[in-house]
DNA sequence: CTGTTAGCGCCTTCAT
DNA sequence: ATGAAGGCGCTAACAG
């Protein structure tokens, strides 16, 4: 009844003596090291998978004993959920001073692509890696690709540029994000019908707009009763979006859900109270803050779609350093999921 | 702008020297072990202190050089839950012999609370740590106080034994989770009234137990409309939650929401198909599996309760191997969330 | 109570 | 193309 998984207790000498070679030799067939014959590549690669061979990782770790840096670019400003992004990677320090790993946050302008990617090109030769919440624009993407052409290492984190060349996108996939939105705000608002609000940063940002074609993409197709007004943009700001939301009420009093992409919920949440329709209008936007915390447990919200600050943190440092030792990627592991956050699953 | 998290480069022999002792001196002081004079301690740890010190990981485990085993003792039969948990178990294998560690599994009758204990007992001396799918038992709770008290460290898999000594508990908080759920169906049933069913595996399983709890104190408090039927005991069996829907789908025609609370999936669906009342009955159930990834894509399933199965494996391992080497439990990351999985959100 | 010393398993010159 | 040997930073005997 007992599977095993049992380690190998063999080391790089086992294999060496039953090779019939060195242990240097081991090492250069390990790591596809030139400079040894063909067949005996042959005979040691054998040795190595008849005992399923696994070099033990700290040992590796501590002879080649080289300190790593990585730097997080990040918007500067106030956005709750980048700050706590921050915070997380803070509460690493001791994890990464362990294992000889430094990290530096560098703040930069989210709405300035050109700022963006000086603040990249800057970083070139600096680092082994780098992360950064990313604007898809083409000098940004030029910027992505020459530090990956330094050798640097490059993983995108939250907001993503896939016509880059970087590495790997630590984050969720923003149009199935709207996709959840839309089913949300659409089956809490039950059988009603009416109009459907959006409110947005911008449309220029990809993640948005990734968002709202999802949310479109399901209202359209399953709630024909719902009519969607045409996006507000807020960009991320409390005044703006309040002022522009109150309009909106003003002119229909038949919005019966709304849907907030991005930041500015504070604002958005208070156009709703001054209409008094905190409770009958279906309301879900985007994280897990302070704020959003209050407004679901108030019933102001009622989902909040989100991606796990801690994880995504821990993701792009372990997929940094995977990728700068030449490990596999556990994809699995390293996967951020959409979550759906209600008042009774706060985390 | 760059606010820097660097890694001491200091290695023990500096710290030794600032302090003005040995090597050896440290490392006692660094590990509580006795045999220091306490002034010399304090003269110890303030150069710790002051140079922010970190040992260095890799050369711990090397120089420590222990391979570790530890047991996880699971439920037989064919949970598709439990087997996915050992699925990715088995994923790990890599990652486990590279840091010489050994993960056995082992089968018990979840049912049998004395043969879950006697499992127990047995493993006690030959492990580092346990982790244990719990029945919630008197003769399993001493079982698990005897390992501890043996010196085993444990773990308690997805079911907690609240009562017992277990050293930190890997799973859900299963009445918020009922909670989530009772909001579901209540909110997706909309402004309809009418009864609400609920199917469980055996209210003697404390994770079924306290998950209808929870429901119920949601239906209770918000939804005063539905009433919720007695539960039914399906011992998590096809057949048996079958027929004795189908029972109560005769009795009742005012059916609005369906609440599963374990396994036995496939025979709740077919109950609902039969009547044909899939797509106007509310049906929330838990766990991502095949199964319930299928009837959520037909929409017959509207939304499951689930914990990640892989994190669920991945954070038993390094909580029982954190504990074992007596280093901190990341608790942030450990922790399992409830989440709420809809057809555009499925992982 | 404190220091000295020999590894842990792998990587990396430097010889051969 | 292959081997020998030193060292990474820490732990644990063993001396003193």
């Amino acid at each position: 009844m007992a599977e095993t998984l049992t380690p190998t207790a063999l080391t790089l000498k086992d294999i060496a003596r039953e090779a019939g070679v060195s242990l240097a030799t081991v090492d250069r067939v390990l790591h596809n090291r030139p400079g040894v014959r063909p067949d005996t590549v042959r005979r040691v690669k054998a040795a190595i998978e008849r005992n399923a061979f696994q070099p033990h990782v700290a040992a590796a770790e501590l002879a080649r004993g080289r300190a790593r840096r990585f730097a997080f670019v990040m918007p500067s400003g106030p956005n709750p959920f980048m700050q706590q992004i921050e915070a997380y990677l803070g509460e690493m320090s001791a994890w990464l001073a362990a294992r000889r790993l430094g990290v530096e946050t560098i703040a930069t302008d989210v709405f300035d692509p050109s700022a963006l990617a000086a603040s990249l090109e800057a970083l070139s030769g600096d680092y082994d890696g780098v992360a950064v919440v990313a604007l898809d624009h083409p000098g940004v993407r030029a910027a992505i690709n020459d530090l990956v052409d330094a050798g640097t290492k490059v993983v995108t984190l939250v907001s993503d540029v896939p016509s880059s060349r970087r590495h790997h996108y630590v984050g969720i996939d923003n149009i199935a994000a709207g996709r959840t939105a839309g089913a949300l705000v659409g089956r809490l608002a039950g059988q009603r019908s009416g109009k459907v609000a959006i409110v947005a940063g911008s449309q220029g940002l990809r993640d948005h707009a990734e968002r709202i074609f999802g949310f479109n993409q399901v209202m359209a197709t399953e709630f024909p009763d719902l009519g969607v007004l045409p996006v507000l943009e807020g960009r991320d700001e409390d005044d703006r979006s309040e002022q522009m939301l109150a309009r909106l009420f003003g002119r229909h009093d038949d919005i019966v859900g709304l849907y907030n992409v991005g930041a500015g919920t504070q604002g958005v949440a208070r156009a709703l109270s001054e209409v008094g329709r905190e409770k009958q209008v279906v309301f879900v936007g985007h994280d897990v803050t302070a704020l959003t915390r209050r407004l679901l447990l108030q019933g102001v919200m009622d989902a909040a779609i989100s991606q796990n600050p801690g994880h995504e943190a821990r993701a792009a440092v372990r997929v940094l350093l995977a990728l700068a030792r030449g490990e596999p990627i556990l994809r699995e592991q390293e996967k951020i999921r959409i979550d759906i956050v209600m008042r009774d699953n706060l985390p």
